[in-house]
DNA sequence: GACCTGCTGCGGGGTG
């Protein structure tokens, strides 16, 4: 494999601190070569010119193009993926420079999505970069929401020669009919980032705008470019459904990642447990002062505003190094900080996944990442957020952030090391896209029921797509269904008297432009200065327990409350002092499977050698000694009997979402063995049951509790499955138009309003129209996106089948601790909780190192 | 004073 040095060979284009863009042939650098050369020659040349000649795995995606064919190239960024997929169009303009249509300057050849519109200025950049020396007179532009009137108005009319737009832009695209003749002209399509969008709604509403485009232009070849993934074969027959022989072309290898542990010492007290990892402040501080810049990642926009916090109460260095980079961080602010990184001006920006995708700053030296980092994937798209050495190894500063986390990363390097890495599952049948994207047809110049029926069967989302639902959606459409039939606002598509359906209504249009996306996100207050200056968001829930005058940590600033206008949060800046940081209830990412089984090994005893398991090796023979510390495939069960009560303890290391509907599914299971009360807490490690009333348990009992017969019965049984779905249908009803957009300019709703008003749809479709395909859906992803139905179902899987061990030891284990912790969190204050587990774990220490 | 879990992404249009 090639070596990285020969990333100059073939490197993605300079960073945006590099050279301007040139729209005219630059004399200068324009080659001697090039300048003479004609047709594809001319493109070697340009290659030449620049020192560079092309890898082979470009030559490769080039030659397919020019075949005429689709394919999916999988590549790390910064090995020159762009130029891979942008030479085939180039080379096939050099070739056969196709013969200007009369009247027509300019045609829409190339579409270039990013899920990223920050990406997008960078991209033209690239593009446009040979297309000079080339002789080559093409106009690259860019639509995205931010684009000027004057560039949306040439992209409708296809006065751009390529465009660089986003999933939601080319959906909005699609809601003119004047575009249709543009698209038509298409030549290629090209999906950055495929590995990003194709297990979202996004990638859904992507496929079906894919279809779309393929049925304008038949001849359409569509390139997706995606990181490293374990279901790269999958990326590819989802994004190409229509060529099942597109080929797989692979890019450089990519470089080795060292993972690199910060390890306390052996006398320094490290929480049992917890996530925040202060203690490890002054490490972390070394190695920031170490380097000329890093970035130091966390989980959480909470544990952001805190690490912030505290390093700036240690910075040495002038405050304005120090930044702070999260998504509910205003626009401008962030931009700012970018900015920052992009000039070199910062030492350290604390971010979250903010950071994990976008512009690539070769300023950074390197990167930390504090706690778990939940998968493999994830933490080697953040290790490869440091600057490029050629030839060097990738690195990562990992911060562990209590005990057992140690353990993660030397699971992680091991992963690594034999490439275990998480794949990304692709959705089906979103039946919310599909009916968004019918309404976009509609109004895009009108369908064919037939033809847009089998145009939508081609995508992968919807290849099992039944008449029957197909025919639910369509009604939905054009009359909201059964029970919404006599609200006209959900009549949004008419069937006119030759059969086809269409949409006219300009209120009906603009409002459904408006809704166009499947992003969902509401319920949050602005902070602004009483003067003016926007600092962010935060959700209402926080907000509403403030006072005026009440002090709080936001954006990387101490805040003082005002007040509340407009769903805007007025705050005045105060000096100093710690306080509490914002807290948001976002999503609870669960550890993955693949970082899940990698662990159960280190906790078996591989790797034995690694500094982390070396240091992690007291609590592991603690752990062995007062219970047991299984093989990878046994499952350890845990049962303890303290003041009367009973817990036990089970570690499938399957991430959070898992165990809670394990936990769910225990107690409905122990209930019908024993009348008794039950509560269970849950890690990403394991969780616990709590038996108000002990009973004996075997290993006969387990099987039953772990059998994987009636689970889907039990789950429905065990589970608010009402509550749980009523919820998830909001985004379902504004995916799918059926609540109002917020329209710019005015205040939008507040949580509890959207909440309330998909709350009232859902229970009139419950009520008038219980078979509602809306319905069922939102059932289908409590079931897939919140309990992770089918890894939970292959976990049962494994540990039915799986050799049990079970343990009674006399007191907490260090494997337990931590969910006895979380269990006894619930209805406690924090500083009580604190104060409990402080105590305990002194208490549990003494007793440990008596016996 | 110590103590704190809970991600990201996009998006209008016509007139003056």
């Amino acid at each position: 494999m090639a070596p990285e040095a020969d990333a100059r060979v073939a490197a993605d284009p300079a960073p945006p601190s590099a050279a301007p863009a040139r729209t005219t042939p630059a004399r200068g650098r324009r080659s001697h070569a090039a300048a003479d050369a004609q047709g594809p020659e001319a493109f070697d040349a340009w290659f030449e010119a620049r020192g560079w000649s092309p890898a082979p795995f470009q030559r490769e995606a080039w030659a397919h193009y020019l075949a005429g064919r689709s394919g999916l190239l999988h590549a790390p960024t910064g090995s020159g993926k762009t130029l891979a997929v942008w030479g085939g169009p180039l080379l096939s303009a050099l070739a056969q420079p196709p013969a200007p249509r009369a009247g027509v300057l300019r045609r829409l050849r190339v579409l270039w999505i990013t899920p990223l519109k920050a990406l997008a200025e960078d991209t033209a950049r690239a593009l446009r970069d040979p297309l000079a020396d080339l002789g080559l007179d093409w106009q690259v532009g860019i639509r995205t929401g931010d684009a000027s009137a004057r560039d949306r108005k040439a992209a409708r009319e296809g006065r751009f020669d390529a465009l660089v737009t986003t999933p939601e832009s080319l959906s909005l695209l699609l809601t003119y009919a004047d575009t249709a003749p543009v698209l038509a002209g298409l030549e290629a399509v090209i999906v950055d980032e495929w590995h990003e969008l194709m297990a979202s709604k996004r990638g859904v509403l992507l496929e079906l705008a894919l279809a779309r485009l393929r049925a304008l232009a038949p001849r359409l070849r569509i390139w997706g470019l995606s990181a490293t993934l374990g279901n790269l074969d999958e990326a590819r027959r989802v994004l190409l459904p229509h060529a099942p022989d597109a080929p797989l072309v692979h890019g450089v290898a990519a470089r080795e990642t060292v993972i690199d542990t910060l390890i306390p010492p052996p006398g320094e007290r490290f929480p049992w447990a917890g996530h925040l990892g202060l203690a490890q402040l002054p490490r972390v501080l070394e190695r920031i002062l170490g380097v000329r810049t890093s970035l130091l990642f966390t989980n959480t926009r909470s544990q952001a505003e805190l690490w912030h916090q505290a390093l700036a109460a240690v910075w040495p260095e002038a405050p304005e190094t120090l930044a702070l980079h999260h998504g509910s961080i205003d626009a401008a602010l962030r931009h700012a900080v970018e900015d920052g990184l992009r000039a070199g001006a910062l030492r350290c920006v604390v971010a979250t996944s903010s950071l994990d995708l976008g512009v690539d700053f070769p300023t950074v030296d390197q990167v930390l990442q504090v706690g778990s980092p939940r998968g493999i994937a994830r933490l080697l798209q953040r290790a490869g957020r440091a600057g490029h050495r050629p030839g060097a190894a990738g690195r990562i500063v990992c911060v562990p952030t209590n005990t057992l986390e140690l353990l993660e990363f030397a699971a992680a390097r091991h992963a690594l090391t034999v490439g275990r890495i998480e794949a990304r599952p692709p959705l089906r049948l979103s039946l919310d896209v599909l009916a968004q994207h019918l309404v976009t047809l509609a109004l895009g110049g009108g369908f064919e029921a037939e033809a847009a029926y089998a145009e939508v069967r081609g995508t992968h989302a919807f290849a099992a797509l039944g008449r029957r639902h197909w025919q639910a959606v369509l009604d939905f459409v054009v009359q909201g269904g059964a029970a919404l039939s006599n609200y006209p606002d959900f009549a949004r598509v008419v069937r006119t008297d030759d059969g086809r359906y269409a949409m006219s209504d300009r209120r009906q249009a603009l409002r459904h432009r408006l809704s166009i996306g499947t992003i969902v996100s509401d319920g949050t207050l602005q902070v602004r200065y009483l003067k003016g200056g926007a600092l962010g968001s935060v959700e209402e829930a926080f907000i509403a327990r403030m006072t005026p005058g009440t002090r709080f940590a936001f954006a990387g600033r101490t805040l003082e409350f005002v007040r509340i206008r407009d769903m805007t949060a007025y705050v005045r800046r105060v000096e100093g002092g710690r306080v509490g940081a914002v807290r948001w209830m976002g999503a609870k990412m669960p550890l993955s499977s693949e970082l899940g089984a990698e662990l159960r090994r280190i906790v078996a005893g591989h790797d034995a050698d690694a500094p982390e398991v070396a240091a992690a090796r007291p609590i592991l023979d603690l752990q062995a000694r007062i219970s047991a510390l299984p093989d990878t495939d046994t499952l350890l069960v845990e049962s303890l009997t303290a003041r009367g009560e009973q817990q036990l303890f089970l570690y499938p290391f399957a991430g959070r979402h898992v165990h809670e509907g394990l936990g769910a599914l225990f107690a409905l299971r122990l209930a019908r063995m024993q009348a008794n009360t039950f509560s269970f807490a849950v890690s990403d490690y394991g969780l616990v049951v709590a038996l108000a009333r002990p009973m004996p348990v075997d290993d006969a009992t387990l099987a039953v509790l772990l059998t994987p017969d009636g689970l889907l019965d039990d789950l429905h049984a065990s589970l608010n499955m009402g509550e749980l779905a009523r919820r998830q249908f909001r985004e379902i009803a504004r995916v799918a138009g059926l609540l109002p957009p917020s329209l710019p300019g005015r205040t939008p709703p507040s949580l509890r309003a959207l909440q309330a008003s998909s709350g009232l749809i859902y229970d009139v479709l419950r009520q008038h129209d219980p078979g509602h395909v809306l319905l069922d859906q939102a059932e289908r992803e409590v079931f897939e996106a919140q309990l992770e139905f089918r890894r939970l179902r292959a976990t049962l899987e494994r540990l039915h089948g799986a050799p049990r061990l079970l343990a009674r030891p006399q007191s907490l284990t260090p494997l337990g601790f931590p969910l006895w912790a979380e269990r006894i969190r619930g209805n406690l204050s924090n500083e009580d909780w604190r104060t409990r587990v402080e105590r305990a774990a002194e208490r549990l220490e003494a007793r440990w190192s008596r016996g």
